[in-house]
DNA sequence: CGGAAACTTGAAACCTTTCAAGAGTCGTGG
DNA sequence: CCACGACTCTTGAAAGGTTTCAAGTTTCCG
């Protein structure tokens, strides 16, 4: 029983801003400790998801601004065909809900791809927290910015062959993967084939060759979703656009 | 003298927000009458640059947010191996600058396709300004969603048929002109093929050719850069997104 | 363990690009 | 005002890369 509630306890804790292990990741970065405490009572407590449940459907109102503790997800749409896109893929510490700015309505829906946490900064409460907390209108704009970036990053890497949008793709998630204090070089896909050739405009046999050559060229490894980057400086040279 | 002292007494007018005839569009919607006079007199005088010149080179640091009053531009952005991309076209009434969000330069560069018109709002002054308009924060958040939400559309359309992507450009550019007040079945087209297959990701002549089979079908009619709809039903249905 | 889903691999089909040549358009200057 | 040259656009044919189809293998999960 105690060790219950010791164990309750530490879960509350870790729920904080000030406590949580990703807060120079998401929103609090370039704040002050005070910023950080005014916004950690509101930022929603941690909530669990599992793996297919959506954060969001498309065309829900718009909530609050989401950072995922653990766990991926990923970003969908449609069109009127019925043809389903696949337009991004989220990383513990990084934010979504950005796709309801324009008209306080999703145009994504957010799905986990595998046990997912996450906390949320209610809509309505920020507009508040923006006046009390000046820097964190900053903050947002700028994890605007980098939402916007990261979409003319994909727009452009499907302008180029096949193996360079697969490689950009292993590169782009290597370097995120890295910046969060994960392996840059051994990581797992939480995305099928089929998911990453949606998302890189691809059919997944192209996906699955591609791969096949860089790990024929000594580039990589790959088991199954395991990735083992073996040559970053050739895979970088021959395929890195930055 | 009477006559030119008029006429710059009538062109300083029209710097203001208030007599803008474009107010509706940029920033001001959603905002008061008394939000207006107050951003009015911060946005600078209007700007006049000639084709070819830049708004902002990739690298600049951001000096603050562009509205467009005539004439159109484009965004451009290149890679290490020296590919350059076109990610955008703006027209009449449209925002720019928001490229310079994530890190406070810009990642394009932004030129003018011809004679061009826009005034600023400084970037120094968009947390003062802010402050003071509280309606403002919320019609700039609602127009980088937009942005990011006209990414997501190249985005998505570039993963389909060439004959889809160039009719999704000629769709979409007669929705945003139509919505500006501008002719939704004749227009112009300031890029040439080159750039047009450049922003869609196809070979400047498949996007010759794509527009002949529309020509074909009697779906538009061609004069060069000068497009006529001439069946904007059909068009929509066979190759239209939403 | 068994069935469904995911992945790999090969070959043919298909769409788009590349290459090439000619026609049209535009701006400048004689 | 016409001519010139540069640039843009069109059109055809061949080349090339990616997709589709198909079949077999592996992995995952109940």
């Amino acid at each position: 029983m105690t060790d219950t509630s010791t164990c309750e306890i530490k879960t509350k804790l870790q729920v904080t801003c000030r406590n949580c292990s990703l807060s120079d990741l998401c929103i609090p970065r370039g704040l002050s400790q005070e910023d950080i405490n005014r916004i950690a009572h509101i930022v929603g407590r941690r909530k669990t998801l599992h793996k297919g449940d959506y954060l969001y459907r498309k065309g829900d109102k718009f909530r609050g601004i989401m950072a995922i503790k653990a766990g991926t997800a990923k970003l969908l749409t449609s069109d009127l065909h019925g043809n389903e896109f696949l337009t991004g893929y989220l990383l513990p510490g990084e934010l979504l809900g950005f796709d309801a700015l324009a008209d306080d309505q999703h145009s994504f829906s957010a799905v986990a791809l595998e046990t997912l946490n996450y906390c949320e900064l209610p809509a309505d409460q920020l507009d508040n927290l923006c006046r009390e907390v000046p820097n964190l209108l900053r903050e947002l704009f700028r994890h605007v910015g980098e939402t916007l970036a990261s979409e003319t990053d994909v727009n452009v890497l499907t302008r180029r062959p096949a193996d360079e949008r697969v490689a950009g793709f292993l590169l782009n998630l290597s370097d995120r993967l890295s910046r969060r204090g994960f392996s840059a070089i051994d990581f797992k896909l939480s995305l099928t084939r089929q998911e990453i050739g949606n998302y890189l405009g691809l059919a997944l046999e192209t996906v699955s060759r591609s791969l096949k050559n860089f790990e024929d060229s000594g580039l990589i490894t790959v088991h199954n979703k395991l990735i083992h980057i073996a040559d970053m400086e050739r895979l970088r040279s021959q395929y890195g656009r930055h």
